[in-house]
DNA sequence: TCGCCTGATAGTTGCC
DNA sequence: GGCAACTATCAGGCGA
């Protein structure tokens, strides 16, 4: 994809190519205003890290927790499969 | 943290220890329900870099774009910083 | 720790301030030589990785190995068994 | 990669499968004496840092100066690969 | 000395 | 299916 084509596009459209131009701004803006939310997200959920910390939980655990329930149990099991060849092939 | 302490600690506040097990399962779910949410943004950025694409314009490109715009943020917040060092540190 | 300080030295050491300024830009140099270094290791052990997964093993696991054989067994244990009581707690 | 590939391929390559694990054993010690040095050389960073600091200078500013001009050089090529960008979008 | 916070590293995911 | 960008995790440095 490239920027001449963009270019013919709005220029199909208007008689300047300044459309183009302004469907850019308004596309990079919306991916900023989102990603502006997202990152609120994880600031949040940072947050209740911290308070779970706080209340004497151990927050390393937890994102192992919370990884664990959201992984395919198969995969799972087939790393740690791995793992074992692995540890025995160097005797440990 | 330990995992004795993460057991007293249940303890001092329930008869049963039970208290801290809700505790944590909340913790756990509000986790769970803004990763959620995180994720739903993701994907509504990635629909915009699609839709953009659809439109003509180069996603390679926006994304440099929106990382540079960042990276410039980043770097004004960085000179303000060594400012505000140079101005503590010549006790002014 | 202050700049002031940092002058004031300087000052006791020459008439103009000036060799403060030439140990700034000498120490700064060092640092940033001993970090291309480092980036420099870095890139072998990556490519070691790489080179591994060309032969058909599985850098995840492989990096996995290399935390274990340098980790205490003791904080391992305790990790894992306060990993048991959060998975008991939640019921899974 | 899934463990069966792994020894299948080990096979492969011998008849009973130790290639691969006096392999795997190479390349673990290859990637921890690399990792050696890299910690090595970090220990003289923060050698350095304190130096510095004996004699005067504060290790935050300092820090904050390397920092800066690490993210200069970084933005620099950010901003020659998007002229890259612009450059081959163009047709040019 | 301990807890916090930032910077470095590893893992995941999306794109080609 | 491999590669590259991005995100999350971890460890070391700093301040209280």
């Amino acid at each position: 994809m490239a920027t001449q084509e963009a270019i013919e596009k709005s220029e199909q459209k208007s008689k300047a190519g300044g459309i183009a131009q302004e469907q850019l701004r308004s596309l990079i803006e919306r991916i900023e205003r989102l990603e502006e939310e997202k990152a609120a997200l994880a600031a949040d959920i940072r947050e209740i890290y911290a308070e779970a910390k706080g209340n004497g939980f151990d927050p390393k655990v937890m994102r192992q927790v919370v990884r664990l329930r959201k992984m395919d149990s198969a995969e799972r099991q087939e790393q740690e499969a791995i793992l074992d060849l692995y540890i025995h092939a160097l005797g440990m």
